[in-house]
DNA sequence: AACCAGGGGACTC
DNA sequence: GAGTCCCATGGT
């Protein structure tokens, strides 16, 4: 068992940052998340500001939740106008996780046009039936597939994972990246602009898609994922109603309102949509 | 530019 | 049990 102790100027909510829709390999029972990362298996727990955890080392538990970036200076940055001000305050503690950027891009690429429950369904079975296995505490559990080894399987058998149309973008997908070994460090370095083009000659990724796996595979902050949650709020209370109607317009609207940190806005929006939408 | 395929789970009524 | 919607994309 290891453990973090949370200092009180930076505060980190697990539940919250793990069920808000972002991640898709995490459970809970009780007070306990287990998640698959990688090859680990990480149960975690938080009690207060102390998270306690296994099958991860305190740096990598740090990294992974982003306990290092200075939440208040960010949130600070965001918190530009009463609606976001408000949000910020009932989702306190949310930090955007940092995913393995193949992961995440595979991940989105399943997530379109589909609800959150489904999205786990897909990726669960795809792990079961195309990862390695790895054991925690007596139990099984699957790591998320390479490319390679999604790459290198028949079609219809990334379709008999429930994934629908999208088995064809992820066989293409896989396949360019399985041959590209430096696909990761090469996007890294180059600017968000210049990442998202690359991106968005993937098969089965769009202009959602690429900026999600910007913001949560690539830490990118400034870029804005529109789905039709944001898109309601942006168009209802923040007026991207008449004028703004494409996509770039709206998440150009959000990183115009909220700077260089607008994904965590358009995250702590997102995680609080429930509330927002009825309201506005 | 406006449509449509594609699939499945969750929610509403 | 039908109807609707969902962290959309690609093709026509």
């Amino acid at each position: 068992m290891n453990i973090i102790t949370l200092s009180p100027e930076q505060p980190f909510d697990l539940h919250l940052s793990l069920s808000c829709g972002q991640v898709f390999r995490w459970a809970r029972e009780g007070d306990r998340w287990t998640g698959v990362v990688g090859e680990k298996v990480v149960r975690i727990r938080q009690d207060g500001n102390r998270l306690i955890f296994s099958g991860a080392d305190p740096s990598f538990v740090r990294e992974y939740f982003h306990l290092d970036a200075d939440l208040p200076t960010i949130l600070g940055e965001i918190d530009r106008d009463t609606l976001m001000h408000e949000t910020i305050l009932k989702n306190q503690g949310l930090r955007i996780i940092r995913q393995p950027a193949w992961e995440c891009l595979a991940s989105y690429i399943c997530a379109t046009y589909a609800n959150i429950p489904g999205i786990k369904k897909r990726i669960s079975l795809l792990s079961e039936k195309f990862g390695r296995p790895v054991y925690s505490e007596g139990e099984t559990f699957y790591s998320f597939p390479t490319p390679e080894s999604l790459a290198d399987c028949l079609p219809c058998d990334i379709r008999s994972c429930s994934v629908g149309y999208r088995a064809s973008f992820l066989a293409e997908t896989s396949r360019i990246v399985a041959d590209r070994p430096e696909w990761e460090d090469t996007l890294r370095a180059l600017s968000y602009r210049d990442a998202r083009r690359e991106l968005l000659a993937l098969k089965g990724v769009g202009k959602k898609v690429a900026d999600c796996v910007l913001l949560f595979g690539f830490q990118r902050y400034e870029a804005f994922p529109v789905d039709v949650w944001i898109e309601r709020i942006m168009k209802r209370c923040y007026g991207a109603d008449r004028e703004l109607k494409n996509y770039e317009q709206v998440a150009g609207l959000g990183r115009e309102l909220f700077g260089p940190y607008a994904g965590y806005a358009q995250e702590y929006l997102f995680c609080d949509r429930n509330r927002i939408v009825p309201r506005c």
